[in-house]
DNA sequence: CTGTTAGCGCATTCAG
DNA sequence: CTGAATGCGCTAACAG
């Protein structure tokens, strides 16, 4: 009872033509009376329409490609709610690729993700180069890149300035005129340039002192910020800690939540309290920043809605409609135990319930 | 320059046959002069063979659909990172469809997917059933599952009897004779039964008493588990902390590492010690386990490896090889902090680095 | 509204 | 070794 029973069988066993299935199989234009002959006929047959005939005629894959950087990471898995979230009821399905952080693979898999016949490609990108806007020209097909922005290319992700801002100028505002910002390597765009750039701008900072050249050079200044580079996982924030707190900052500001995990397990090995001996802060936002002790204070990102946001702009690049960006990416800050207001005495903070 | 050149211009530009072309493209039977007659007018033409094409005649899709029950999780990443690692080299393509949890989904999940004509399916399932099994029967496909089992279906998983047993074993060895299992619902079948009751198993005790029910039965006996029911996230278990420590255990056994944050979380905010008041473990092996305080210990799953087996398996099942199963999924013990040796004199533990 | 007629791009017999 | 011929299963004109 296997022999793939195709639209031919269909057709003769309700005795009609063929095209007449495939009209019922799509829009209408068949007579009420066939149209039941038809479906009772595919009842009975379990007739299921073949993919790859269909596609071969009607050139549409009804496929995206996703190309992720890794499968393993908080975010991306929200990125990938986001997209399923608008790609699923839109009736398209998800090829996905992993780039494993490497540009060079990136372009591989848009290459391949081409081949396998997407009708459009989402990217969440480790970082965007000349080799990806060529490759976007000779595609020939909508590419939305996420993570990542680059002239010329369509890019949506979250403001990493703004957030850089926002969190700055906050810490300026509780007082703080000393902080180490424990970002990663500015080989990263958006979050090694522009979210720092932002929280020195928002601290109101010209730039940023070197943690591990020395000390301040003008400790006297209004304010200051010192910089230390780390990686993206909690033991190379941690292995570099040491080094951040002997800046002695008032806070110590994580370019990742993650990071920021990392600096706040090594201050407790220390014994060095937060937020009495120096306030930690982190973005992103990960649900996991709630429950830690003290839960972190953090500007959240919603990944999920800029994958709905991504997911939307290859729809829209699809059929040519004109991509609506819809306003800036969203985000908050969460103020929650991990930062100590300077202009109040420390009062030692009443922990509440778990702050998502 | 975009018209989609087929195989039929690459031969006229090479000045052979179409197929000889495709015979260039699949095994051999070329001659040398004409091979490189071929290769060079396909570097010309950058002709891609196209994939819905080939699918069609070939009826082998490379493709493999997988069904997972979110996507914003830990284990599914790190079950995804596997399945990569076997599929990617296996020329195989992913198509990833998101069930929410729900097992109707999954079996629509599983349908589509077979329509959309994949080789084999992988289904990381929240409980199966017999519609399941039915469905296997009918697909005419290599399925595989993961997560949870199921007499007759092809399931590949960790071993959640034995990780119980494991944990329970090693807290009583160190003395604990009263704990509370902080569980999931018994619907979950590996997590809320399996687990559950190697741990009890493992303890060394019949039954559990139910904790929101009142004290324990038999207060003196040798040993006693009490339970309670929570939900996978940190806020249910949160706000069931107090009732598990009202039963006054000597420790509280999260069923997964979630679950045991969110219950380190509330012991925090009431002012109790981990581990002096109260042990408490996990099990997963969470990678944030590793810096949070007190760093948890759990049993630690290797969901990559898991996942490595079942793509391998469907892939087995797709060249009718018999399947390797290749022993007992792997897991390990990973001692750290937040558990409490009663056999000696509490000593506060050296907060050591971080043990992943 | 319906059946007939053509292919989509490729792999694969089958004679040369 | 090679080319011509034949569909894979389906959709899309095209005349009825």
């Amino acid at each position: 009872m296997d022999h793939k029973v195709t639209i031919k069988e269909v057709a003769e066993l309700a005795g009609v033509s063929k095209s007449t299935v495939s009209r019922y199989l799509n829009r209408g234009y068949v007579s009420e009376e066939k149209r039941e002959l038809v479906r009772q006929a595919i009842a009975q047959t379990g007739f299921k329409s073949n993919f790859f005939a269909k596609r071969l005629k009607t050139k549409e894959s009804k496929l995206i490609g996703i190309v992720l950087p890794r499968m393993d990471s908080v975010t991306v898995g929200k990125l990938l709610t986001g997209i399923n979230r608008v790609l699923d009821p839109a009736g398209y399905q998800v090829l996905v690729q992993v780039s494993q952080l490497s540009q060079r693979r990136e372009l591989d898999a848009m290459r391949s993700l081409q081949q396998q016949g997407v009708d459009g490609i989402l990217v969440d990108s480790v970082g965007l180069t000349d080799a990806h806007a060529e490759l976007v020209q000779e595609l020939t097909l909508p590419v939305v890149f996420t993570g990542q922005e680059y002239a010329g290319l369509t890019c949506i992700k979250v403001d990493d300035y703004a957030a850089g801002h926002l969190m700055g100028a906050y810490l300026r505002q509780l007082g703080h005129r000393h902080a180490v910002f424990a970002g990663v390597s500015e080989s990263d765009k958006a979050v090694g340039c522009e979210r720092k750039q932002g929280f020195l701008d928002g601290f109101g900072v010209q730039t940023a002192y070197d943690v591990l050249a020395g000390a301040p050079a003008a400790a006297a200044e209004e304010a200051c910020v010192g910089f230390v580079e780390t990686g993206f996982d909690f033991l190379s924030a941690y292995d570099k800690t040491a080094a951040m707190w002997a800046a002695q900052p008032s806070v110590i500001v994580g370019a990742t939540d993650n990071i920021s995990l990392g600096i706040l397990r090594y201050l407790h090995k220390r014994g060095l309290y937060v937020p009495e001996a120096v306030s930690v802060t982190g973005f992103g936002g990960y649900d996991v920043g709630a429950v830690v002790y003290p839960a972190l204070t953090t500007v959240a990102f919603d990944f999920e809605l800029v994958g709905m946001k991504a997911a939307q702009a290859v729809l829209d690049g699809l059929h040519d409609e004109p991509l609506n960006l819809g306003g800036p990416a969203p985000m908050h800050l969460i103020q929650r135990e991990s930062v100590r207001d300077l202009g109040k005495p420390f009062v030692p903070e009443q922990s509440t319930g778990i702050t998502l």
